[in-house]
DNA sequence: GTCTATATATAGATAGAC
DNA sequence: GTCTATCTATATATAGAC
């Protein structure tokens, strides 16, 4: 694998189990095998890794979005996959999704990096409320609000859920944070 | 006020705006106008401060929602002062509360401030247990569900929109991400 | 309790050889 | 592309005067 992505992803794994200021180049250095200051050849600053690994999240993202959209899975599956995404992005309950970990504190973001994460939470917005609409037609969701409401009410579930069980470094309290939306899903037509 | 009641306050505001390896003794120094060598008179590691910081956290929140429990309030109205305390803590859209600070990189803190953040959870989730079997035999909640998974819910809820309504700077996300979950309450009785 | 002065480590970043 | 060497800034922390 090229120099570049092994940095990109070990600083992911890094900012997602320590946070934006939680890792610097010497890390990356040791994990990747480089000196750091080779790594100033590929990522000149700070902020350029950084806004180069929330594109990227981004991108993997919506990658995957159109994956489960593609599918002819009824509403309550694509929601049921989308929330098994997240619940994977705990590892062992030690890490979060990357969006987590920089929401904390966006300041420290550049400009550039903080629109990208900005645009990661309208996409999945626009795309929740999508699906919600589609369960609504389907019946596949008990007592639904608006399809706004829900989506805005399932990413934050999700992304709450996640600390949780990063703070207790116990991938369960996933769950029961998500058991009643998950209780509220029926698979329809049969 | 006495400093070191002062230096808690400017941590507690800086690590709610940066996160906890956002804010250093020099800035806690500028905030309060002493010396940073003058900090470790009061605390002499940041660990030592961390640690007082997270357990003042807890006792103020405890003491909240034994205020909030004294009142004569149904366990509709309990819960929508709940939410609004943590609607506060968002200020303007430029901070956290503390634990969902603190809970992106809990490897980060000394074992006993971790042990106290995980406290502060344990006491949130006993405490909505509680309003919770309340809200089910006033019949103030719709389609309820136990107790232990609504409250496990409703806190990561609440986590997950501060964070949403923090990344993007904008506190009215905090209110669409709970607008369901308050649609739910019902004032009993009249 | 607060100060000045200092120690030691690490941060992000650059220059220039190979 | 990666290296060694180095710069500058800042981090936490300590010693000892006042």
């Amino acid at each position: 694998m090229d120099t570049k992505t092994q940095l990109l992803d070990a600083a992911e794994r890094t900012v997602r189990e320590r946070g934006y200021d939680g890792f610097s180049y010497a890390d990356l250095a040791a994990a990747v095998g480089i000196r750091k200051a080779s790594i100033h050849y590929h990522f000149p600053t700070k902020a350029d890794l950084a806004k180069a690994l929330v594109a990227r999240y981004r991108e993997v993202n919506r990658a995957f979005r159109q994956e489960v959209g593609a599918t002819k899975d009824d509403a309550a599956t694509r929601l049921k996959r989308y929330l098994a995404h997240y619940r994977a992005a705990l590892g062992g309950g030690d890490m979060l999704c990357l969006c987590v970990s920089l929401a904390i504190s966006p300041d420290r973001l550049s400009e550039h990096a903080r629109e990208e994460l900005n645009g990661f939470h309208r996409d999945s917005i626009e795309w929740l409320e999508a699906v919600f609409e589609a369960a609504q037609e389907q019946g596949s969701l008990a007592h639904a609000a608006d399809p706004l409401t829900e989506a805005t009410g399932l990413l934050a579930l999700v992304e709450g859920a996640q600390l949780l069980a990063r703070a207790a470094g116990e991938v369960e309290h996933f769950d029961r944070a998500t058991q009643h939306f998950v209780a509220r899903l029926r698979t329809p037509g049969r």
